[in-house]
RNA sequence: GGCCCCGUCGUCUAGUGGUCCAGGACGUCAGGUUCUCAUCCUGAAGAUCGCGGGUUCGACUCCCGCCGGGGUCACCA
């Protein structure tokens, strides 16, 4: 049997989107569970699409989501190079076979007039077929002109591994485009001809290209080449369920969120999610998993939406998993400015109350800063409080006061914080309610923060007395 | 318009003729976890399986038609 190899193979046009980048996941997949080789090629054949530095862009994300690629432009391998401009000898030496069997031939018209025949089918309501008006003496190719391949209309039946057996008729069959008048190849000639020298064996690729493949499957024939497996992916669909994913309609970069914090296995847990299962009723994998069950025939056909909601909770999940000196490591530069002061076994600490509570890193410092700053009172806190605003500031200050006085035996062990605080609400006849939110708001000045007593034993005990102090001050 | 693909809770999905008056997850709502936020747990609402015909003792599952959505018909990929 042919050893997997699979290829990820995109135009340098612009960052990759989780629409882009769930083609390029599953083919790493594929070829990681079949211990074959995943490869990138760099498909550069549209000077003017290009766009400057996105070649970079796209290998730092593929790195950036752990989608190592086994051979690639900027690694090498053993049928380099990997970008397709690069790569022009080899579309020629295969373009003149076709010329040297009669399956290409210069394309005499001008652009103006495939146009009128384009408009003209249009008006009647029918496809456009380039074969109705096939020259009868092509003029030799001289490389200025583009060359078309001479098309052997048939009907195909063929099978897909996500869309299944598939079937067309020869209508769809027509002469495209092989080699542009720049000199440049078409994606529809290239492709073919950089898979079969780079031994691809399964070709994954976007619905897009669907309606082509009877064209591709033409081509092989007509070079005498067997096609490889194919595999077409639905589109992943925009918010609004119709379109599919797109720049225009705001699909943001791979690469931004991972700098939100979110983590590489939890998006390829989320992307694969899109439109694949295992059948049972598993929602978190991890890569291995992922690797080990994943397979293409139990890909949706249809296309999926992009929910972020989805995707906030699976990567919180995902946090949830990791241990806490992991997270202590991935999460070093999300750390607000006022922590650099502090010790990592200060940070571990807080990182422990916080864990369960981050969706993404980027809300760490909301969620943090009062653990590595004084935070101005707020007054707010205590009068939009449903409970507090009932209460005089002769109560609150009551109330404070007993607490400090408390707190000042404590060793701040959360245990005996626990104890103390529960004490307190019997020596001063409150409820938790009302106790703990006033010595939360005084010690944190947060909206929210984690429980009380372990929050206490974290700030420690002057810092916490000193913030009791301070909203006393203020009342 | 031709050709091709698709159509189960708001969303991602399970489901390959009977165990489905349709299961799970996200989201939403309610309750519990001595305080907030979150986690976790429990519960609730939420899908006439796009519609209409068949086939069958029986259809979400098979067939036909229709409707809706998408893709494609480039010297873009």
């Amino acid at each position: 049997m042919m050893k997997v190899r699979t290829r990820f193979a995109p135009s340098p046009t612009g960052y990759l989107h989780v629409g882009g980048i769930r083609t390029a996941l599953f083919a790493w997949l594929v070829a990681q569970q079949a211990n074959g080789a995943f490869i990138l090629r760099i498909e550069d054949t549209d000077q003017s699409r290009e766009v400057k530095g996105a070649d970079e862009h796209i290998m730092k994300s593929l790195k950036g989501l752990g989608l190592v690629y086994d051979e690639g432009p900027d690694i090498g391998g053993p049928f380099a190079p990997y970008r397709q401009s690069e790569r022009l000898e080899s579309y020629k030496k295969w373009a003149q076979k076709l010329i040297d069997t009669g399956r290409a031939y210069a394309d005499p018209y001008t652009p103006a007039e495939v146009q009128a025949f384009r408009d003209q089918a249009q008006k009647e309501k029918r496809p456009f077929l380039y074969r109705d008006h096939r020259p009868e003496n092509p003029p030799v190719w001289d490389g200025m002109k583009p060359l078309r391949f001479k098309s052997a209309p048939k009907p195909y039946a063929w099978h897909d591994e996500v869309m299944g057996d598939l079937k067309t008729g020869p209508e769809v069959i027509d002469d495209f485009i092989l080699i542009k008048s720049d000199g440049f190849p078409t994606y529809n000639f290239a492709h073919i001809i950089d898979d079969t020298e780079m031994e691809v064996s399964h070709i994954i690729r976007g619905q897009e290209f669907l309606a082509s493949i009877p064209n591709y499957l033409n081509l092989y024939e007509a070079l005498g080449l067997t096609p490889p497996t194919m595999a077409t992916m639905p589109h992943i669909l925009g918010p609004d369920g119709k379109k599919k994913l797109s720049k225009r309609d705001g699909a943001k970069d791979v690469l931004d969120y991972i700098r939100d914090g979110y983590l590489p296995e939890a998006l390829v847990n989320f992307i694969a999610s899109l439109g694949w299962n295992d059948g049972t009723e598993q929602e978190i994998f991890t890569a291995k998993e992922l690797i080990t069950k994943f397979s293409l025939s139990r890909v949706q056909k249809s296309g999926a939406r992009f929910d972020e909601h989805r995707l906030e909770w699976m990567n919180g999940a995902h946090i949830r998993l990791l241990s806490l000196a992991e997270l202590s490591d991935r999460i070093k530069t999300f750390w607000p400015a006022e922590a650099d002061d502090y010790d990592d076994q200060y940070k571990h600490k807080v990182l422990a109350l916080v864990q369960e509570r981050l969706k993404f890193f980027k809300e760490l410092p909301e969620l943090t800063t009062f653990f590595f700053k004084d935070l101005p009172v707020n007054p707010e806190l205590i009068s939009n409080h449903k409970q507090l605003k009932k209460l005089s500031t002769d109560d609150l200050k009551t109330l404070l006061n007993a607490a400090k006085l408390e707190l000042s035996d404590s060793d701040f062990t959360r245990d005996d914080l626990t104890t103390r605080l529960n004490g307190l609400l019997g020596l001063t006849h409150t409820k938790p309610p009302v106790l703990f939110s006033l010595i939360r708001i005084a010690t944190t000045q947060a909206p929210a923060s984690p429980g009380l007593a372990e929050t206490l034993a974290v700030l420690g005990k002057d810092r916490s007395i000193a913030r009791i102090d301070q909203t006393l001050a203020s009342l």
